[in-house]
DNA sequence: GTGGTCTAGACCACC
DNA sequence: GTGGTCTAGACCACA
């Protein structure tokens, strides 16, 4: 897995997870890899994973049952959506306003860039 | 001033000092607060300041006179106009995009949102 | 049977079976469920329940007779009992008043809310 | 600092700061010591005391004031309080009670023993 | 000076 | 096999 610089790298690893989830790579109930796994699979120390999970277990995202491993909330989709839309309501969609204002960039001119982003994919 | 606690202190005024020039509050060929001036209006160490400063003419935003104090080039505003065109297209785009898909919200619900949003200010 | 994270959950099955001989739901002289039922009825890991009988043996609370299954020992509900009382003495009561003085509770609360607790049961 | 060997180091840690905070040894808006003097004071490695005050943060008891240090919240007090009493009455009491019920023990008998306790200290 | 992150490696309890 | 904690040591950005 590549890192950019900008966020710590056990956000990051959060981060993915969350779009996973969002995208229904990752179901609610299932179980997620292991810590020893998700190390190998993103070539990161175990610590730095661990961290990830606590990070989302605390944000009730996923659970550990003793033993066996961590598990998705049954919330755990609806929170994330919650969560992500206040986000992007709160701080990205103003900040994005203000660019627009700052820079006289038109409303018009986001939706053909987005035409092309959707083509792109 | 107040200071969100994601970004570093010095890079917040940084953008303010931007922001200043792109409204025209701060126009090319203007001096700058001196040091002190700043830290005391924006309630922050000197020294942090002292870094701001360092980092606009590292950008070749503002040059310092020797012993008078620092002042805004004259390409400023271009120079800061094309900076942030660039970091709108090459990061805040893909990033909106991207929780656009991942939220399904659709463009015609930010052209509403930016009304409002216009109407407010 | 369910449980709580902070506790290791062979050591819940300990104390739970501590309380069925203390309140005589388990007998002197009687023969324990066998492994297997026991991980059925608490929904465990039979390796679990092995774990909890091994521990319970250790503490002369059970033995074994082999190819027949666990009983409960003769000085099973006397030695709980002192266990318990030492527990409780040097445990859970310093914690208690410790407790008690940093919340400024009085003894009082306590008789009171004892007396709703006994009614409750 | 001695530590016992059934709770993690650095939610002891976080104990210790707890009551600190409730005999008013650490008042609200209050520096902390820095992460690397309370690894000295305490004899643990830095990391861990960094884990307890990231623990703290997160709970809202402690913030952060980039390069300078932890400060302790205007409404620690409180909230510690709060947190404690409902520990106390949702978790101690039960358990206390259940283990009174099982061992026959009279709430006199525990006014007794606080007194001797009281004098102790 | 401050915190924050990451790695490497160890050890442990638990299922 | 699972997670959880701790240490040691390094490196970095920030005030």
């Amino acid at each position: 897995m590549e890192f950019n610089n900008q966020l710590a790298i056990y956000l990051q690893i959060v981060e993915r997870i969350y779009e996973d989830i969002l995208l229904g790579k990752l179901k609610e109930g299932e179980r997620m890899p292991s810590v020893r796994e998700m190390a190998v699979s993103t070539e990161v120390n175990p610590n730095t994973v661990m961290r990830s999970y606590a990070h989302l277990q605390e944000k009730e995202i996923i659970f550990n049952k003793r033993g066996i491993g961590y598990f998705i909330c049954d919330i755990a989709l609806n929170k994330i959506q919650n969560m992500k839309k206040e986000e992007f309501l709160e701080q990205e969609l103003p900040k994005l306003f203000k660019s627009m204002q700052l820079l006289n960039i038109d409303i018009k001119d986001l939706e053909k860039q987005f035409e092309v982003y959707k083509k792109e994919k």
